[in-house]
DNA sequence: ATAAAAAACCCACAATTGGGGGGTTGACCA
DNA sequence: TGGTCAACCCCCCAATTGTGGGTTTTTTAT
């Protein structure tokens, strides 16, 4: 029997994922999280073999949170299950360790596969990511964590005078910044910037 | 028995929602739709009590569909049941003459609710919504045709000038309407405007 | 018919951004 | 011990945006 749990925010999609899963004969919902702190808490007490975990949570960022999930408890697999078919969502997924990624809008049947998948020891992308990735014709989006910090000051709405005084840097340093970004994200503009950041959760 | 039509693009969502409704007794899931055109077939084919209703849709957004779904089969009763707990899209639900707003972070048992309650003819709007709105201090932020579509093509990253070409009207006409759309959304810039925009869904 | 609005337009000027050049310093590494 | 890279800094100037005024047409409502 594979034990799961699910991290998911959004208690309809939580419970109703739970429900299905009990369609599989081999899988078992142990519980749901709709937190990453309570996701943290769970994995500790119950120790499952899988834990599906959505990227938006109120208290923080799925993905960013997978490194410590893992320290809590090292066995633990994770599958990232979450809406965006995000080129670089996906990248960071595999970049933070997950061990497979499905979407929301993948079907029950996929969902197992992919937990039996993973819970076997190997890694899972589900099909309509798989294609994703391979029609995505431009590599990663790699931002260091200036250009992450200024680029999250821009979606704020921050000038490039405002950014350059919350950061105490000067400001041609922010405005140089401000070209880098435009010049990796493709975008002529602030708004593009904003729309960009926010479209591929590069924030 | 209450028929119902799921209209929702994330099948582990859909799926999940019917077979928790499944666990009513009185409410019987008729079909599911992946899209505003299919809902619109299956609603004309199935003539269901109540459909529920997603916002986001791959071919457009569930709340500009209500009244083509209505006309397709008069006596409809619509339940838009997104994640969005945003005060402005409750009021465009309802000025579009939605029946109900369920957001996807309630519980099954206020969902089942939701839609009885609907299916008798009164309208439902879910607690943690309606508790949003209570303290929603703001009026709805209304944009009209234009502003919207100034709006629109702001986010995709135009300039005040390629808008001013794209929708024939002079580069100080356009110039103007960022003036009041920045007033309105209280935004000093457009790189916040884009923000305000994707947020309150507004586009 | 006419007042009140909404929609479209206009001017001027300061501030900010976009696009093009650079530069220094220090860390890493081969 | 020279090479390369990342992080930060600098200048210039044109283009665009932000701010604060307007005016003129259309609609809309009474």
């Amino acid at each position: 029997m594979i034990n799961v749990i699910i991290a998911d925010d959004h208690r309809l999609v939580a419970e109703g994922i739970a429900k299905l899963i009990t369609d599989s004969k081999d899988i078992n919902v142990t519980a749901i999280a709709e937190s990453i702190d309570e996701a943290q808490r769970l994995v500790t007490a119950h120790h499952p073999d899988v834990l599906l975990l959505d990227v938006a949570m109120p208290d923080g960022d799925g993905i960013d949170a997978i490194s410590t999930l893992r320290q809590l408890y090292a066995p633990l697999r994770i599958i990232i299950l979450t809406v965006y078919a995000e080129p670089n969502v996906v990248h960071r997924a595999k970049a933070a360790g997950a061990n497979g990624y499905i979407l929301k809008s993948t079907d029950s049947e996929e969902l197992f596969n992919g937990i039996r998948t993973v819970a076997e020891g190997s890694s899972y992308i589900c099909r309509e990511t798989q294609t994703l990735m391979e029609h995505a014709e431009q590599p990663p989006t790699r931002l260091n964590n200036r250009e992450r910090e200024i680029l999250r000051l821009i979606v704020k709405g921050h000038s490039i005078k405002e950014i350059a005084d919350i950061l105490n840097l000067g400001f041609e340093t922010v405005h140089s910044y401000t070209k880098y970004l435009r010049q990796k994200l493709g975008c002529s503009n602030m708004a593009a910037l904003v729309r960009t950041a926010i479209e591929q959760h590069l924030i």
